[in-house]
Order: structure tokens, then C-alpha cells, then sequence
DNA sequence: TGCATACTTTGACAACCGTCAATATACAAC
DNA sequence: GTTGTATATTGACGGTTGTCAAAGTATGCA
């Protein structure tokens, strides 16, 4: 029940205080490695692998860029967070951090 | 009920096909413009500024930046879709474009 | 017209980014 | 050891980015 004197209720969760220097230093790496168009379709395929994960090289081809190129995607969204590499022999096995994007959802939510 | 021999529901609600150029291509602008640290927080601080917006004579200041830089993330802003602005007399009010994170939200639980 | 305020644009600078060829490293098999 | 495959690192290239001072544009008021 509401009563007239009383503040009405915000139409967004939005949180008490302004984001601080150190939530927008700790949030934009996350934001720039999904920055890039490739690095987007990289975290997505890799995402799609599951727990299982995706073999880098089976990343090159669809996307149309070199092995380097996708090693160094690779990197940006490991250092990150958003993704980690499992060794298997010669392999590596890339998966994605489970929760690695609730920080964004946080700030989206915010 | 579950029957064995029928596929178990998938832990996330995954698309069903991969993202495309044209996809990421969109989406890319979208974390890029939220990839500076002094961005975010200006996009924080304009969200947290409602419907009635705030003016960007009242950014420069708490941000530590100079007048042109500030002008220069609020278009970036702009161009992303992310704020729009709204001219009275001398002042430009700035505020959120509602639902200009839903691309965001949807790449997240994509 | 002139002046003041709010904001944008221009131009310049150093720093950073995406890309690839070449090279280096790691591992497995022989 | 050597050879082969998978991945990383280096180095270089053009392009982009964040920043500010300076100049330009827009609006309001006298």
C-alpha cells in the first residue's frame, strides 16, 4: 500500500553512489576486450564450446585471421578474465570463466 | 518428466547459431564506447541523472577532465546510441537512451 | 551590434590497437 | 637427438584513441 508522503519507488535499481575511479578501472578492461568485432565472435564461439572447450585452431579459419592474430585475441580476452586455456598434450583447450560477465551485468543492472 | 534417451536442457540458454559479422560488427561500437574508464563513469553519472538529464558543464569537474575532452566522450557516447541530448536555451541536458543496453543484456545471456 | 556563457571542432601529440610475417617455444612421436 | 604440429612472441606497419589548447559555433541578453 502506498501513502501519498512517502517517495515513490525508483524505476531502476540504480546503486546509492557514483561509480568510483577504481569500479570504472576494474569494469573497462572487461568492456574493451569485447570491444573488437573478432574478439566478440572469438568469446562466442568459445563460449558455444562449453565446458568442453574449442581448440585455437579451429578459431583461425572462421574468422578469417591469422594464427597470430587470434593467439593475440586470444590473450586480450584472457587477461580479462573472460576466457582460460586447458593444455592437453599439444592442444589447448580454451573455455570461457564461468561468471566472468557479471561484473558488466552489474553495471548494466546498476 | 525426463526420459534418458532425450537431450538434457542446456545449462545456459545458448543461441542457436553462431554470431555473425553483421552482429558483432553492432554490438562492438556498444562496449567500445563503455571501454574508457572515464566514460563509464560519465555514463554513470548521466544515468544517474534521471529523465531530467544533467547538464555537461556539471561532468568536467568531477571527472577531472577538460571541457573539450568531456564533450569528446559524450559524442562518443552519442554516436553509440548510449545518451542523447536535449537542448534549453544555452545548456545541453544529457541523458540515458532507455533500452540502450538491451543489445548488451542480450549478448550476455546470448 | 556587442558581450558572455555553453558547448563543439580543429589540430597536434604520444600512446595504444589490429594485423601479419617471421621467429621462437612447447609438446609428441620417432 | 630430429621432425612435425600447435601455439606464443617479436617486430613492424598503418590506423585509432585520449588528451588539451586554441579557435569556432550557438544561444541569450543588453
Amino acid at each position: 500500500m502506498y501513502y501519498e508522503h512517502m517517495p515513490a519507488p525508483r524505476p531502476l535499481p540504480l546503486s546509492s553512489r557514483p561509480l568510483t575511479n577504481q569500479q570504472s578501472a576494474a569494469l573497462s578492461p572487461v568492456f574493451a576486450a569485447l570491444s573488437d568485432p573478432v574478439r566478440l565472435r572469438l568469446f562466442d564461439l568459445v563460449r558455444r564450446a562449453g565446458t568442453t572447450g574449442v581448440c585455437s585452431c579451429d578459431l583461425a579459419e572462421p574468422l578469417k585471421r591469422s594464427q597470430p592474430t587470434i593467439s593475440h585475441h586470444l590473450k586480450v580476452l584472457r587477461d580479462a578474465g573472460l576466457v582460460q586455456a586447458r593444455r592437453e598434450g599439444t592442444w589447448l583447450w580454451y573455455s570461457v570463466v564461468e561468471e566472468s560477465l557479471s561484473s558488466v551485468q552489474s553495471f548494466i543492472l546498476r
